[in-house]
DNA sequence: TGAAATGTTGGGGCG
DNA sequence: ACGCCCCAACATTTC
């Protein structure tokens, strides 16, 4: 009897280092499939730039899987409903996915998983995103059951005792072919390419797909590594790798970039060997932020810390989150992340935290307003990380920052963007200020001022809405 | 992976 | 020479 196995490839587009894959072409077909299915996303459909992002991935597999003498088969519709037809006309006997751990993906999965080995299927499931699943690192409780952790360091310290694997499955040169008689949708009916404007400008900062990855990895190894914990603080440099938006799509592994690296940390001495570290720490806070949306399901809607459940956001703010979304706050360092993020799909990490605690903080709208905006516009939007990073910002979550943490981004531009290198970038009008005002424009004499327009003065006084915040805050 | 307020120290200007 | 004040520079505390 022939085997034909059915791939279902989700957030793991990829071949070298797939685990379901290594499985699945142990078979003498192999029908590997993406299935575009809308309303499996529930609350969180991907925005513009994901979905760009994910056309180019697709696109970019199938041709990989060309080369090895395969292709990928594309579904549209309810998953269920498509993985039923693609078994029946392949023939298929087997099916293996890798796992996400996204709640509704989770029970979406668990149901799938259940109805496919009831019609006497052999169902595999792997783990290939992840170096540890969420429910492998836990607190010994001693009396209890174990529990999750909440604090990063602990955490941390918990994965580095079980050792960070680095074992990778090498890309397969051939594959086996797929069966006759499965029927592929186009790529282009999936719908997922905004305006030909928005493509040629996210073109020009990424290369989706697994190419793209490495040569990301390459580039960062090469070029950064070695410097990375002071040169990831430099928003107007290329110091961190840029290669969440890959990670995210699964075009490479955690397992790819620790095995990678280790040439490097077994290497290095001093600050290298500090930088090493700091960047494999990056790809832990990565797993804590699967760890906590997995062991907390609500925390992508709901402050973890539930104090925060009925804090006094503002409520009327309309205007300022749009100054904020549209990079118009009059604040440089904010508006410049602001619009590297709507240019790009990305921003700089640094600025991340500063326009989070800008709105969150000075503006005091709801992180969740903020979480929202980065999810539509982020080329590597993750859900786990995205709520992860909110609710530290917010001070609500697990291992947040202190309540009174409120970044000064006049300060932190003046003390990581010190020639303004970043903020010149991103809002031309403040090409002419010199660098004494990059950050503060709104102190330069009249006669500059005139020269900058149209940008706006600040939508709040730093000091005066800090203030504010510690006072809100200091209720809890 | 914070900022601002407050405290301490020591050099230099000055009467 | 001395005391006084100012203030930059750094350290500590507080939010």
């Amino acid at each position: 009897m022939t085997t034909t196995t059915l791939l279902w490839l989700r957030q793991d587009l990829r071949l070298t280092d797939n685990t379901a894959l290594e499985l699945a072409r142990k078979s003498d077909q192999l029908l590997p499939v993406y299935i575009h299915d809308p309303k499996l996303n529930g609350r969180w459909p991907p925005g513009a730039a994901s979905d760009w992002w994910l056309h180019h991935s697709l696109a970019s597999l199938d041709e990989d899987l060309r080369k090895s003498g395969s292709r990928l088969i594309l579904g549209v519709g309810p998953t269920e409903e498509v993985l039923k037809e693609l078994i029946r006309s392949g023939n298929v006997n087997r099916v293996c996915w890798n796992r996400r751990y996204e709640p509704d993906l989770v029970d979406a999965d668990r149901q799938l998983k259940k109805m496919l080995a009831a019609s006497g299927l052999e169902v595999k499931t792997c783990n290939s995103n992840l170096l540890f699943e969420p429910w492998d690192i836990q607190r010994d409780t001693k009396t209890e059951s174990p529990a999750p952790y909440r604090v990063f360091t602990a955490y941390w310290r918990a994965c580095n005792k079980r050792g960070l694997h680095d074992a990778v499955h090498h890309r397969p040169d051939r594959l086996p072919g797929i069966p006759r008689g499965v029927p592929s949708r186009k790529l282009e009916s999936l719908g997922l390419m905004p305006e030909t404007r928005r493509d040629t400008g996210l073109r020009n900062h990424w290369q989706p797909g697994e190419k793209g990855a490495q040569i990301r990895l390459d580039k960062f190894l090469k070029e950064s590594v070695e410097d990375y914990t002071n040169g990831r603080n430099q928003p107007g440099i290329t110091g961190t790798s840029g290669i969440s938006p890959h990670l995210h799509f699964g075009e490479i592994g955690p397992r790819q970039i620790i095995h990678a690296i280790k040439p490097w940390t077994e290497r290095a001495t001093g600050s290298a060997s500090e930088s090493t570290e700091t960047y494999i720490r990056e790809i832990g806070w990565r797993e804590f932020a699967h760890h906590l949306l997995f062991h907390y399901p609500q925390s992508d809607q709901h402050p973890l810390n539930r104090r925060f459940r009925n804090f006094s956001w503002r409520k009327d703010y309309g205007d300022d989150l749009i100054a904020w979304q549209q990079g118009n706050t009059g604040i440089p360092l904010v508006d410049a992340g602001m619009r590297e993020l709507w240019q790009t799909g990305w921003m700089h990490n640094r600025v991340r935290m500063i326009v989070a605690s800008f709105l969150a903080k000075n503006l005091m709208i709801p992180w969740q307003q903020g979480a929202r905006w980065f999810w539509d516009t982020l080329v590597d939007a993750d859900l786990a990380s995205n709520t992860l990073g909110w609710q530290w910002v917010a001070g609500c979550g697990a291992d947040a920052a202190p309540y009174f943490r409120i970044f000064n981004p006049v300060l932190q531009g003046e003390k990581f963007d010190p020639e303004g290198t970043y903020v010149r970038r991103w809002i031309p009008e403040l090409k002419a200020l010199p660098n004494r005002y990059i950050h503060k424009p709104w102190t330069a004499p009249q006669s500059l001022q005139a020269g900058i327009a149209p940008y706006p003065p600040p939508i709040v006084d730093l000091k005066a809405s800090r203030e504010r915040a510690l006072a809100a805050y200091r209720q809890l």
